[in-house]
DNA sequence: CTATTATTTAGATAATTGCCTAAATATTGA
DNA sequence: TCAATATTTAGGCAATTATCTAAATAATAG
């Protein structure tokens, strides 16, 4: 996991609606321009950085590439939070709380 | 809760680090900043942001200022990852459209 | 009031970011 | 192969950010 790119990709709004029209569903690269008022290169931008904390996936299909969240990360950011908030907690899976 | 706030200032690796260091107790600005490869100005640009956020209150003792963070916006935090990652909570606003 | 210490504010600058247009790549179908 | 469609990559520009030095503000001691 990439804390930095994490983080980052957290960071801006458009990229947080992306994950939030994506959480309705996979959607081509396409048919997610359509709810925004932005070009398609800036979004294209937009899905590389969330490629790079792997918040998304995409896979071709024909000439689509469909787009889909990464839940998974989910975890990580949970933990990066605790991490900065929480009792100090340990790196044993399941740890006990302190 | 100014959300855009929350997420940017949680995206320097700096401030997150401040915010780590706050966990082990309170500091004057003076007492962070030795931990720190930094300049002082530099910091306090950072605590600036954190305070934006609403992630740190400062509170002046004589000739020093004692920063310490607040945990409450954890919850707030986490609301906003489970708002981006989990199943609807939103209340109400479900097809709000811009 | 003056000096000292602690911290912030101001101003400058280099790096990064987000957006755009134009061009390139990839796939499909005639 | 050529044209159409979908998407990305490249290049450029303006706004934002992180950092620095220098100056300003605030509190306290003498």
């Amino acid at each position: 996991m990439k804390q930095q790119a994490l983080f980052k990709a957290l960071a801006d709004p458009t990229r947080r609606q992306i994950l939030k029209r994506l959480r309705r569903g996979s959607a081509t690269a396409g048919e997610i321009a359509e709810d925004f008022a932005m070009t398609r290169p800036s979004l294209s931008h937009h899905f590389n950085v969330l490629k790079e904390a792997e918040l998304l996936r995409n896979e071709r299909r024909g000439q689509h590439i469909v787009y889909s969240i990464n839940t998974t990360v989910f975890e990580d950011a949970a933990g990066l939070l605790l991490d900065l908030f929480g009792q100090s907690r340990t790196k044993t899976k399941r740890g006990r709380k302190k």
